[in-house]
DNA sequence: TAAAAATATGAGCCAAAGCTCGCATTGCCA
DNA sequence: TGGCAATGCGAGCTTTGGCTCATATTTTTA
């Protein structure tokens, strides 16, 4: 199924409907469901006529699609713009970068990023997902390998592949089913403890 | 809406009716996807008339609200069964135990766990599994309050829902996209090693 | 300013899927 | 063996929601 943008806006007006569309998608499946999520509701809260989402999108698919890459994308982002001078810094601050990112990519729109992990297999957006926690992995683990000599001998890959799960689901748990725990320095400080001792670094 | 059955069997030919629509449901939904699992299709695989899968479910969301129920019921016994007699044994070994435990639950029905864990939402299995890790989170919070002067001094409630949290999404995670994983005694020996150095026990 | 291009409209088409209902068949019991 | 209850059947009703298309409006262009 084809899930491209059906036409790039060439005045300023189709931009905006074009933004009213995602932008109303995305309300709409947070504040009403993924059921009540129709084309036809759609384009009503985006006050625009269906024919004119469908100049936009070439079926409904499209649309999450989009709304999933713009969302995972602005995720990826956030991390990868925070974990860029990650390589210079020592192991237990690296580490407390890394978790205080995640758990700030999760801050964003922690209530679409609830709905979207939820049905991200209806909507189509398993393989993206798996692109980006694929990405983090390498992200992790070249990280790891240069500093290989001050923590434990340990299978690099197989250590780099359980800290990005981990802190990922420990992070994305809590913004589902306890967001305020989110906000406490402890909760940050223990993932930081689980993985340094993991590694074996001292003082954690 | 009502989702439980819509008669108890009395005669042996309805109880096979029965099965045969939950396990054609299961096999439909694996086999074929959440898209392919329409009612007219499950009946078709079980051998039966859509007229009789309506005897039994009041509508779809009870067939799959029942498919969900027995499959983390299955789980959960499981998982019951193997931390019974915990709390008597050391803690390197009891979390070993539990670790197996779960990698055991992780390999009941793998490819059913993975249709159902990406399409909870849709189907509508959202609390189940809520109230299911929660009893995990109660079970583990209560063996790490006997064992509370071995390991280091953390606030055990938090500790017991990292450490839920972190071993289920680890195996579940593995399950889903590295299944040859699950069998290395490496995997299991790792996640041991995160959980009781994160506790502080030592010789891990 | 007039034609052409871009954009917007929404009634309604159509396929898909959940589900019903009247009837047929099977099994139980006196 | 006759009759009643339980179970099974499947054509098709109904709703729902994705999507089209003929037409209207706005903007650009020459």
């Amino acid at each position: 199924m084809n899930l491209t943008p059906r036409k790039q806006p060439k005045q300023g007006r189709s931009r905006a409907t074009w933004e009213a569309i995602l932008t109303a998608a995305a309300q709409v499946l947070v504040a009403e469901g993924v059921d009540r999520a129709t084309t036809n509701r759609i384009a009503e809260v985006a006050g625009v006529s269906i024919g004119s989402l469908y100049q936009y999108f070439p079926n409904k698919a499209a649309i999450m699609s989009a709304i999933i890459d713009r969302h995972l994308e602005d995720m990826l982002g956030m991390l990868g713009r925070a974990t860029l001078e990650l390589a210079d810094r020592p192991l237990a601050e690296a580490v407390r970068h890394y978790v205080a990112a995640v758990i700030e990519v999760h801050k964003v729109h922690p209530d679409l990023h609830r709905v979207l992990s939820r049905q991200l297999g209806l909507l189509g957006g398993d393989d993206k997902l798996s692109e980006m926690s694929h990405r983090a992995h390498k992200l992790v683990r070249g990280y790891l390998e240069l500093r290989r000599s001050e923590i434990r001998a340990v299978d690099i890959d197989l250590a780099a592949w359980i800290l990005v799960v981990s802190v990922d689901a420990l992070i994305h748990q809590a913004t589902i089913d306890a967001p305020e725990r989110l906000a406490t320095p402890a909760f940050a400080g223990e993932i930081c403890a689980l993985v340094l001792r993991y590694l074996g670094v001292e003082g954690a």
